[in-house]
DNA sequence: TCCTCTTTGCGAACCGGTTCGACAGTAGCG
DNA sequence: CGCTACTGTCGAACCGGTTCGCAAAGAGGA
C-alpha cells in the first residue's frame, strides 16, 4: 500500500510538500501540485485513517449506540439508524455501530480509545445509565429521546405531549366522546421509556379539559397477546368510538382484529396511530397517524453533533433540546362517530 | 487523556516496559507489573485506537456493508446486521457500518484507508458490483448471499433450493396437488436477488417430479398492492389448496386477505412461508415457515472472517461456500387438503 | 545594486502506541 | 572464581500522517 512518502518520492518532493499539496493548507506551485496529484493517481494512494487520526486527533467517525430492548419494536429502530448513518455520510463521517446490550461498556470503549469524534445515543431512557459516562467523555454527544437531565448533551425528540393532545383533539373535534388509548407494554415504561408516559399523560389531560372519556391501557408488544388485548379492550369499552394506538405491534395487529369483529374504520371505529411513515407503508396500515419521523430526528441529531465536533458551535454554546412537532397524516381512518 | 508515556512515568519505568507489562509479550517482574497496573487504574488509561492501529496494522474493526434496496423488505436486514454486530463484539471487534446507496464507494473508503481488518457484505447480488473491489482489497471478506463468482471470499447463504423443495415436499406429502408460490417482486430478481430464482426454480422442479401443479408468481413489496395480488391469485387459482410465500410483505398481508375471504388456515388453505423467526414473532404470523436464520448467517460470516483475519485459517486455506440447511417450523398452518 | 517581501519547498518534530536489539544484573554451573 | 545463560528493563526506531519554523529563490521597489 502506498504511503505519502511514496507519493513524495514519485513526485520528487518532500513528504511535507506532498501533504500540503493535498490538503491545500499552504500555497504550492501549480507544477508541483500536478506532479503530486498524478503520483497519487498512479500509486492509488489513500491516506491511512489511523495515522491521520493520530496526527490530527480527529477520526471522522461517529459512534452510534442503538439499544434493542426486550419488547420494544425493533424494526422501528432501523429507521433511526438509517437516518443517522445516511446523514453522517453526507457530512463526511462514518458510523461505528454498537448494538451490544451493555451500552455503557460500548460507550466507554469508543470514547476512551478515541475511536470516534462524537456519539449518538438512540432510544434514550428517562434515567439512562449511559448518560453519566457520555457527560464525562471528551467527545460531544447527541441524543434521540428525552432524558430527565439534559445537561451536557444535545437532545432531540418528538413532542410526545403534543402528539397525545393532537390525537385527542382530532377525534374530539370530530365529535367523539369516548376514546381508548393503547400504549406500549407497561414494563417498557418502567424501564424508562418516558415517551409513553408523556403521550399518555398529555392525552389524559387533553381529554379531561375537553370533558370527554379516555381509557388509557397498556398493550403487549407481540402477537398473539396484543391481538387478544385489543379484543379485550373493544369488549370492555363497547361505547368507545375512537381508538388511539401508541404501540406498533398493536397497530400491525389491528386490521386482523377489526376483521374478526366485522368492524371497519372509520365507519364503525375511528383510529389514529403513532408510528413512522415507513412503518405505515411497509405494513400498509390504513390508519391516520402521527408521524414519528425517525429519519428526521436522526438527521437533526447528527447535524448538530457535527456542528459541535467541528467547532462551528462556539466552544461553550449552550446545548440544545429540540422537539419535533408531530404531524397527523390523514389516511381516512377517522370520521364523525356513528349517530346511534 | 493519559498516554502510555504518562503510565510509564507514574510507574517509574520506560514506555516500552509499560507496553510489555500490559501486553504480556515479554516477562516482567511482578513488582513492575503491579506498579504499571495501578498507574493504569489511577490515570484511567486506555490505549489510543488510532496509534495502536498505526503500530500494529490492525484496527479490530470489521466493515459492514448493508444495502437497502428499493422494494426489498428493510426490516429483515436488521436481523442480519444484529447477527453480525453482536458476534463481532463477542470476538472483540467493532463494526463500521455503511448504509449508503453507493456500496462500491463505501467499500473502497474502508479498505483503502485501512479503517477495517475485514469486510462483511450483506444482501449480495448475483453479479454484485462490490465484489471486484473486495477481491482487490488486502482485507478478507465474507458474504451473506450467493454471487455467481465466489472466488476470493467466504460465502454464506441459506440453501434456497432446499427451501423450495422442502416447501413443496411438505405440502405434497400432506396430499396437496395444486400450489401457488408468491415470490418477491420481479425487479428484485432482475436486480440480482438470485435467491428468489433459486427457491422458485427448485420448487417448480420439485413439483414437476412429483407430478403436481405449481403456479409461480411474483408479488408486490408493499401494501396495498400486495393484498390485491393475493386476492388476484386466490381468484385465479380457485382449486389451489396450498400457498407458498417467499415475500415478507405478502406474508404480513395474508391474515387480512384471508379474513376478507372468510378463509382460515389450514382448514381452507395450507400456508408455508419463508422468513425469519423474529419476523414471525413480531407480526405473529401463524404460518408454518422456513426459518431464514439471518442471525445464524451473520454469525457464521463473522466467525469465518475473524478466523481469516487472525490468520488461524492458513494463509492460503481455500475459501468456503457454506449453505445453511433450512428448517421448517411447524406453526400448524398446514394440513391435508379438504376432500371436496 | 541592494534590500525587503513573498512565494515555495524542506527538515524535523510530533501524535501514541509497538517491537527489536542491547545490556545490566543475577543465577547456575563447572 | 570465571564463564555462560537467562531475566528484566531500557533506548531507539518505526508505523504514516500533519504542521511548525526556517531558508532559498524570485519579485518588486528605492
Amino acid at each position: 500500500m502506498a504511503t505519502i512518502g511514496d507519493v513524495a518520492r514519485v513526485a520528487g518532493v518532500s513528504r511535507s510538500t506532498a501533504s500540503y499539496a493535498l490538503s491545500g493548507k499552504r500555497t504550492i506551485s501549480a507544477d508541483v501540485r500536478r506532479r503530486v496529484e498524478t503520483a497519487v493517481r498512479d500509486l492509488g494512494y489513500t491516506p491511512n485513517a489511523g495515522a491521520r487520526a493520530l496526527a490530527t486527533a480527529q477520526t471522522r467517525v461517529i459512534g452510534l449506540l442503538a439499544q434493542f430492548l426486550e419488547d420494544e419494536f425493533a424494526p422501528a429502530m432501523l429507521q433511526y439508524m438509517l437516518g443517522v448513518s445516511n446523514t453522517a455520510r453526507e457530512l463526511g463521517y462514518d458510523i461505528l455501530l454498537a448494538t451490544e446490550a451493555d451500552g455503557r461498556n460500548a460507550l466507554r470503549r469508543m470514547t476512551d480509545s478515541r475511536m470516534v469524534d462524537g456519539i449518538v445515543l438512540l432510544n434514550v431512557a428517562e434515567h439512562d445509565d449511559r448518560l453519566p459516562i457520555l457527560r464525562e467523555a471528551p467527545q460531544p454527544g447527541a441524543l434521540v429521546g428525552l432524558p430527565a437531565d439534559c445537561t451536557g448533551v444535545d437532545v432531540f425528540d418528538l413532542d410526545f405531549e403534543d402528539a397525545g393532545r393532537l390525537m385527542v383533539d382530532h377525534l374530539h373535534r370530530l365529535g367523539h366522546r369516548e376514546l381508548v388509548l393503547v400504549s406500549q407494554p407497561e414494563h417498557v415504561v418502567e424501564r424508562g421509556g418516558a415517551y409513553v408516559w408523556r403521550l399518555q399523560n398529555a392525552a389524559i389531560e387533553a381529554a379531561r379539559t375537553r370533558g370527554i372519556t379516555l381509557h388509557a391501557e397498556f398493550g403487549s408488544a407481540h402477537q398473539p397477546e396484543v391481538g387478544r388485548d385489543l379484543h379485550g379492550l373493544l369488549d370492555a369499552y363497547p361505547r368507545a368510538t375512537g381508538l388511539l394506538i401508541n404501540n406498533e405491534a398493536a397497530a400491525a395487529a389491528l386490521p386482523t382484529v377489526l376483521h374478526e369483529r366485522r368492524l371497519t374504520a372509520p365507519a364503525d371505529l375511528s383510529v389514529v396511530g403513532r408510528y413512522s411513515d415507513e412503518f405505515a407503508r411497509t405494513f400498509s396500515l390504513p390508519y391516520s397517524s402521527i408521524e414519528s419521523a425517525p429519519d428526521r430526528l436522526g438527521r437533526m441529531a447528527v447535524r448538530e453533533l457535527v456542528r459541535r465536533i467541528e467547532g462551528q458551535a462556539g466552544a461553550d454554546e449552550p446545548h440544545v433540546v429540540r422537539f419535533v412537532t408531530p404531524e397527523l397524516v390523514d389516511r381516512g381512518s377517522t370520521a364523525a362517530p356513528r349517530g346511534d
